[in-house]
RNA sequence: GGGCGAAUAGCUCAGUUGGUUAGAGCGCCUGCCUUACACGCAGGAUGUCGGGGGUUCGAGUCCCUCUUCGCCCA
């Protein structure tokens, strides 16, 4: 540890072998009989073909934070790292890799297919773990898991099976949200609703018998050649009577029938609404209860299909809708045609418009899950940070939907079913294990052809990725978690499915807190996204400026319930905090380190007499910031804890105390080892407090530090701990007088242009008590601070200069001879004294008023009068000091 | 249409249970290459805390209402 540092901070060189040797030392690795409380958290496991974006960097420096403070606060730490087989994107890579060659995953069918996939994910999968190694992401990486694997394979046949044998799962012809494009069934959660410009058509269906015909509105008339009724409601007196009647549904020879139901609402549109059952789930469900039939006039890639006249056969749903509003129009059955702006569902893997569609699939039934999710968050169990969440998880649970979990892929878990083909015999069997023949004839069977949503995999982590089914000893030691940080965008899809199957199967909640994070967005608050081009790669910013500066930057920014801006056009100036931070950083443990190698004692070698007092002051504020930093990391308030770390390495640190001391370590001055020992005290303690957010730059500096093993790492070095109930008021009180008496003469000094290099004569009159110790102990440090010859305790010089007052009157005047420009000066303090006038009027008024004084707590109330006392002695001696320059007015 | 949230300095945001002359970072202006750092140092400017009303001795903070924006659900 020896060699010298590089005067400038370069990240690159330091990084990725550091995060090398964290990995050889093991220290991320965790056993189950290690000692200390556990602490877990479950990473949400990224597709197993995703390249780092921004969200990850986000969520998952968020994620590392919390697991480094509590390593190092003792807890046996584990953070489970993984990856997501994801079904329907991991198909679409390859299909597409596919198109290239020419040809679709039908032309080389499924088991070569699915190999095929399996080759893409062997070569190019799981590179977003790498890339989380570039964070600094200190996963237990022995753990990784795949919700592939056979492991993960088991626990979901497992729960498919059990959930089968309790009932909860079921197969059943339901409308379900279709793509098109990816040919799958998806969930409700998967389509997702966006509002589009559209068109609401007002169709005319004629009457069988009479006269007239009635209107239906649509938004999709392409559909009207499915239906198979027109419904109204049964009150409504313009319709009631044709209740029973038929319409002659155009385009088609059909005769449909009008029917009553409660459904429909009398007041929107015309009130009578085309019924579509094969295509519609409120219309499927209006024709169940009326025995309508359920024509459906689409094929998987949505064109029409034989049911329909020839003449619409084969075309796009898109085309035929044209089509059929033509034909509308020549008859003249289109009554009318209104913008209308309404939300569509579109495919949330390629956004195409889906298509609700009847088909048969297999669903969980949702409600007896989700009672005792809900409960787990009613009475506790579970805590939602920003709190508010938890409502909008309590809204999901109470409005539970079944989930549809069988998809049309090849990618995935194929659903353990399978269904006899011997002639006769109609047995379906639900097994753990691959059934080979009927267990009722002994006949040939066919496994169902679908596979299972991905999130049916990814709902168990919490104990799939610790060995369940079997009871392991990672699964007793490390199951339920405790933090999940994830983005609020998946409540539904993961976090709320995972509270229910660990309640379901464990008996127990998965996690105690959720931590929902924001969202990275762009400065025209965008989500950031590929299609838009506004994202910002991590790995781009890390080369650049280095992991710490991106998670700086990052945690800095990103307050719990609110989102992270950046400008993915600027990443100079999106990640100059977190880059200036490290460059300062680096130069503060550059300059220390560097006067280290003189020798260090330890600071309890050090007798306290022999402290200054600045040193007793940068311990008081080091005791401080270990207090807020520690407290806000474990809100998880990680801006607040680093701002604390922030500013008191910066401002405390480096602008006040590296100054003081600067004449004991060139030994001008005596002390140099209590400088030493202090310094070094603090420095050891504020690299603890950064690690969590800054790891590379910190474990860098600190290994450095005198006295420690060759092997240590910062990782698991003790959090540190404030001196218990002992703080040093006084040193902090003296010493913020030396920084209100420096900052004072450099305003005078910047205001009147002293140069630089020129030294002042300051006088300090009417000096308050606490001023004088100020003085007394660090005389000298004010004067090389504030450039002053001579630093003289006594009464105001009668000759022109630049005064200031500070808040409890101490006078600082700084004698300028022909620099003070008389009228400015005037100007000045008659600005400074109106300012105070209108507070101590204010203030009276305050004071004068019996319902505060009676009312106010007696210490806000005794608060309000020293400030009124002080406000009247600023503005007093200001004016006397105006008096004695002759001022006007 | 329903629910939730946000609105504080040019920008991004802090501001615990109502009681400091409302803060930070970035940007901006002035002066400095002071031997740890120009990714720096010193100093500075900028806010009717979205509008209106109310509760209170006292409101950026609590309540109502309006406006604008965002998210979720129909």
């Amino acid at each position: 540890m020896s060699e010298p540092l590089a005067p400038q901070y370069d990240p690159k060189t330091i990084e990725a072998p550091l995060y090398q040797w964290w990995q050889d030392q093991g220290v991320f690795s965790v056993s189950p009989d290690d000692p200390g409380e556990p602490y877990v958290i479950q990473i949400p496991p990224p597709n197993v073909t995703a390249v780092l974006h921004a969200g990850h960097g986000l969520n998952n420096t968020l994620q590392d934070v919390l697991i480094r403070f509590e390593r190092m606060r003792g807890r046996k730490a584990l953070w489970v790292p993984g990856t997501d087989h994801a079904g329907i994107a991991t198909q679409n890579v390859v299909e597409k890799l596919l198109a290239k060659e020419g040809l679709t995953r039908f032309d080389v069918g499924r088991d070569a297919f699915v190999e095929r996939v399996q080759r893409f994910v062997d070569e190019t999968g799981g590179q977003i773990l790498d890339q989380l190694k570039a964070l600094g992401a200190s996963c237990d990486w022995s753990r990784t898991y795949f919700t592939l694997d056979p492991g993960l394979s088991r626990a979901v046949r497992e729960v498919f099976v059990t959930l089968h044998e309790r009932g909860l799962i079921y197969r059943g012809k339901y409308i379900i949200n279709w793509c098109p494009r990816c040919l799958t069934a998806l969930s409700n959660e998967e389509a997702e609703k966006s509002e589009v410009d559209g068109r609401i058509w007002h169709l005319r269906y004629p009457r069988e018998h009479g006269q007239g015909f009635v209107t239906v509105a649509t938004t999709r008339p392409e559909t009207m050649l499915g239906d198979s009724g027109v419904a109204v409601h049964p009150e409504d007196p313009r319709y009631q009577s044709l209740i029973g009647t038929m319409l002659r549904l155009p385009l088609t020879d059909r005769l449909i029938p009008i029917v009553g139901d409660d459904a429909v609402e009398m007041d929107f549109g015309s009130g009578a609404v085309k019924v579509t059952p094969a295509h519609d789930p409120t219309d499927f469900e209006i024709g169940k209860r009326h025995g309508l039939a359920s024509i459906n006039v689409m094929t998987d890639d949505a064109r029409m299909n034989e049911e329909v006249p020839d003449r619409f056969r084969g075309l796009d749903r898109f085309d035929a809708r044209k089509a059929v509003v033509a034909e509308f129009e020549s008859l003249g059955l289109l009554e009318k045609v209104e913008q209308h702006r309404h939300a569509v569902g579109h495919c949330y893997r390629c956004q195409t418009v889906v298509e609700p569609r009847l088909s048969d699939q297999w669903f969980v039934k949702m409600q007896p899950l989700a009672t005792p999710a809900l409960a787990a968050y009613r009475d506790g169990r579970i805590a939602f940070l920003p709190e508010r969440q938890g409502d909008n998880y309590a809204m999901w649970l109470e409005n539970i939907r079944d989930w549809c979990i069988s998809r049309q892929l090849w990618w995935g878990h194929r659903i353990p079913v399978w269904y006899c083909e011997a002639e006769g015999c109609s047995q379906t069997t639900v097994s753990r294990t691959d059934v080979t023949a009927c267990p009722a004839c002994g006949g040939t069977v066919r496994q169902d052809d679908d596979v299972l949503d991905t999130w049916f995999s990814s709902w168990l982590v919490p104990f799939s990725s610790l060995g369940w089914p079997e009871e392991t000893d990672d699964l007793r030691a490390f199951y339920p978690s405790s933090t999940l940080v994830t983005a609020p965008e998946i409540l539904f899809f993961w976090v709320a499915r995972m509270i229910m199957a660990g309640l379901e199967f464990r008996g127990e909640v998965p996690f105690t807190t959720v931590y929902l994070h924001g969202t990275v967005r762009d400065t025209q608050h965008r989500k950031m996204s590929k299609s838009l081009g506004n994202g910002i790669d991590p790995l781009e910013v890390i080369d650049r400026f280095g992991a710490d500066a991106l998670r700086y930057t990052m945690v800095s920014g990103m307050a719990v319930g609110t989102d992270l801006i950046l400008d993915p056009a600027d990443l100079d100036i999106s990640f100059a905090p977190g880059r200036n931070f490290a460059n300062k950083l680096w130069n503060i443990g550059r300059f220390l380190l560097g006067h280290f190698e003189a020798g260090v004692q330890p600071l309890a070698d050090i007798p306290e007499a022999e402290l200054t007092l600045a040193d007793r002051w940068i311990l008081a504020r080091a005791d401080a910031t270990i207090r807020e930093a520690t407290q806000q990391y474990e809100r998880h308030r990680l801006n607040d804890a680093a701002a604390a770390v922030y500013h008191f390495l910066w401002s405390d640190l480096a602008d006040w105390y590296l100054e003081q001391i600067k004449p004991r370590l060139y030994g001008t001055v005596p002390g140099d080892h209590v400088a030493r020992a202090v310094a070094a005290h603090v420095l050891d303690m504020a690299l603890l407090l950064l690690h969590p957010v800054m790891p590379f730059i910190t474990e860098t500096l600190w290994q450095r530090l005198p006295g420690l093993a060759a092997d240590a790492s910062i990782t698991r070095a003790p959090w540190p701990t404030a001196a218990a109930g002992r703080s040093d008021d006084a040193a902090l009180e003296e010493f913020g007088a030396v920084q209100a008496i420096v900052g004072a003469v450099r305003v005078l000094r910047a205001e009147y242009g002293v140069a630089p290099g020129a030294t002042v004569s300051v006088t300090i009159s009417d000096a308050s008590d606490v001023a004088r110790r100020a003085i007394a102990a660090e005389g000298d440090t004010i004067r090389r601070l504030a450039k002053i010859e001579t630093l003289t305790l006594g009464d105001a010089p009668d000759e022109a200069g630049g005064t200031i007052i500070l808040e409890d009157r101490t006078t600082v005047t700084v004698p300028l001879g022909d620099l003070v420009d008389l009228e400015k000066e005037c100007a000045r303090l008659g600005a400074e004294a109106d300012k105070l006038d209108g507070l101590v009027s204010a203030q009276e008024a305050k004071l004068g008023n019996a319902q505060f004084t009676e009312r106010a707590p007696t210490a806000i109330v005794e608060k309000e009068r020293e400030k009124l006392t002080s406000w009247r002695a600023q503005a007093e001696t200001l004016r006397a000091k105006r008096t004695a320059l002759g001022c006007a007015g």
